[in-house]
RNA sequence: AGGGGUGUCGCCAAGCGGUAAGGCACUGGAUUUUGAUUCCAGCAUUCGUAAGUUCGAAUCUUGCCACCCCUGCCA
């Protein structure tokens, strides 16, 4: 037994004290019907960290018993997803591997006299289920001998029937407070083509019956879930205990991850992809794993926010600058550095001739301290906005004889600018200072600022795109499809790049650029950078 | 209205009868060849609220208030 940090670990850690349980078994549950968002992603974490803290196990579960809104497409972005945050799975599980099984059970049921075949529509069931405070009415087929249940349900299951005209109910209280106890249905007839089982069946289990049995039939021992399912509980458990789970899996329920400004529903995210808002699912804007991943969003950082948020049970909403944080301490411990200018300015050094290789840390929070050699000339590109012709007080950049150290090599001072017609400025003209080279800098001056640059010859042209997130309107109320995009935010920049960023793995060299945390992360230096990034500047207009 | 939950700093969140952890955010100040990072300091006399029990309560009891979920043959 470890020490528990959440409440899930204090139960846990209870049952295990107790002799309750002797090993943890979770599993990841997703309805293959999307794909998998931030959200899923405190789930799994919760899930298969009970794994590897108790050293248990954890399943990937399917839970397709929906077939009309399920694909082999979702199943296998889901189960990619799963391997970039990193985890692994015991056992990859389907719903629909057990439908035998629940289709047994639910004869048991039967031959147990719980259950009974309902002739009742949809709305008849609807209407006779009562409301909140008003009991419901037993249905006149609730009293059907077991024989006779037994043969409709055999019927059902081969085709008898019409989808909608008949259902399996389980016999519980009509009368009950929990609505979700009110004779509640657990299969239905639908003829309706299933991803994986094909056309086999024409009935189908409902979740709150075919959960509590695949959990069992798995071995799971702790089934958790979102606060929404804690009604079904006792549903839940009314079918281990009747069917004679032993042990009984344990339900579980936490409170669900609410970012602030993230649209979470999948609902909403699917019409977003089918519209053609987004460019799909892997959009950088969306809140999708696979969105967040382009985005250039380290699995780390993000299993890392999950793990600080902590678990609970009260509704609450993370402010997405936690989020960033997360992802900016990782980045900044572990991005490798390069310069690049995004609206490129150009700097002609006037004494100086020829050029020289210089040495660039890669990354100053490794301990190997890892250089690269960069090359200086007479002529580089600075960031124009790392120049200012009439600098606000303490500008510590570049102005007219300012002097400004250029990161990683000398010391430069502006001599003289030469202006576009519209009046701004076209070229520098500075003189740099031999003895104030990088690491032995003799010249005694005081350079306030530290500027990136990029040498004019062998500096490549980029384009960085900028993406905001997909953002929640105050309306939004679920039902409402209108345009919703944080369009503006999508901005790109044109600029100039050390070649090294494109000779080295062009993915991870982007992965900073693309998430835009330049501002700490340091792509760029001086005021340029809270002016292009930061995501949360996105948020707070 | 019936049932099920939840209320601790702007946002998460520890705490489980012995006198309010931590993180994010924010505010000062120091270091810094990334105005980043790092660093140090500050940031709830109070735990939805009102009573009660107790030497002692965020923790126990009771009443009240607020918010979330539930009337799919979705999950």
């Amino acid at each position: 037994m470890t020490e528990a940090t959440n409440f899930i670990e204090q139960i846990i850690n209870d049952e295990l004290s107790t002799g309750k349980v002797n090993a943890v078994q979770t599993r990841f549950p997703p309805e293959p019907n999307g794909y998998l968002h931030i959200g899923h992603a405190k789930s799994l974490c919760i899930n298969f960290g009970m794994k590897d803290k108790y050293n248990g196990k954890c399943n990937l579960f399917l839970d397709d018993t929906n077939p009309s809104k399920e694909k082999e497409e979702f199943v296998e972005a889901i189960k990619k997803d799963i391997e970039w945050l990193g985890f692994e799975w015991d056992k990859i599980t389907y719903a629909s591997d057990y439908y035998d099984d629940i289709y047994a059970f639910a004869e048991k049921e039967i031959m147990l006299g719980n259950a009974f075949v309902c002739d009742m529509t949809p709305e008849e069931i609807s209407k006779n289920r009562g409301t909140l405070t008003e009991a419901g009415k037993e249905s006149p087929y609730r009293n059907r001998t077991v024989e006779e249940n037994l043969k409709l349900f055999r019927e059902m299951r081969d085709g008898k029937y019409a989808d909608g005209s008949k259902c399996l109910r389980v016999k519980i209280d009509m009368a009950s407070p929990n609505i979700n106890m009110r004779d509640p249905v657990i299969y239905r007839i639908l003829r309706e083509h299933h991803y994986r089982a094909g056309d086999k069946w024409c009935i189908y289990p409902m979740y709150d019956f075919a959960h509590p049995i695949c959990d069992y039939m798995q071995g799971v021992t702790h089934s958790i879930c979102t606060l929404e399912f804690e009604d079904h509980r006792p549903l839940y458990d009314w079918v281990g205990i009747t069917l004679g789970f032993n042990p009984k899996p344990r339900q579980i329920e936490f409170a669900r991850l609410n970012v602030t400004n993230l649209v979470m529903s999948k609902r909403y995210l699917k019409k977003l992809v089918e519209d053609g808002s987004v460019d799909g699912w892997d959009d950088p804007r969306m809140p999708t794993l696979t969105g967040l991943r382009n985005r250039g969003v380290p699995a780390e950082a993000l299993k890392d926010f999950c793990a600080r948020i902590g678990v609970a049970k009260a509704n609450s909403e993370v402010q997405i600058s936690y989020l960033e944080a997360c992802i900016r301490e990782y980045l900044n411990i572990h991005a490798e550095r390069a310069m690049a200018v995004l609206k490129p300015l150009k700097v002609t050094i006037t004494n100086y001739e020829g050029s020289e290789e210089l040495d660039f840390d890669i990354n100053p929070n490794d301990e190997n301290k890892p250089t690269r050699k960069i090359t200086f000339s007479k002529n580089i590109y600075i960031d124009a906005d790392d120049f200012s012709l009439c600098p606000p007080p303490k500008y510590h950049r570049l102005k007219i004889d300012g002097v400004v150290r250029l990161k990683n090599a000398y010391i430069i001072k502006c001599d003289e600018v030469i202006y576009n017609e519209d009046g701004t400025a076209k070229e520098l003209l500075c003189s740099y200072y031999p003895d104030s080279k990088s690491g032995s800098d003799t010249s005694g001056i005081k350079a306030k600022g530290v500027i990136q640059w990029v040498n004019a010859e062998d500096a490549v042209d980029i384009k960085i795109r900028k993406y905001g997130y997909l953002l929640k309107d105050e309306e939004y109320s679920g039902q409402d499809f209108s345009e919703r995009m944080n369009k503006e935010s999508v901005t790109e920049f044109n600029g100039k790049v050390e070649p090294y960023f494109m000779t080295a793995d062009e993915n991870k060299a982007f992965q900073f650029l693309r998430t835009g945390y330049f501002k700490k992360l340091t792509i760029k230096s001086g005021e340029i950078a809270s002016e292009i990034v930061s995501l949360k500047d996105n948020f707070n207009k």
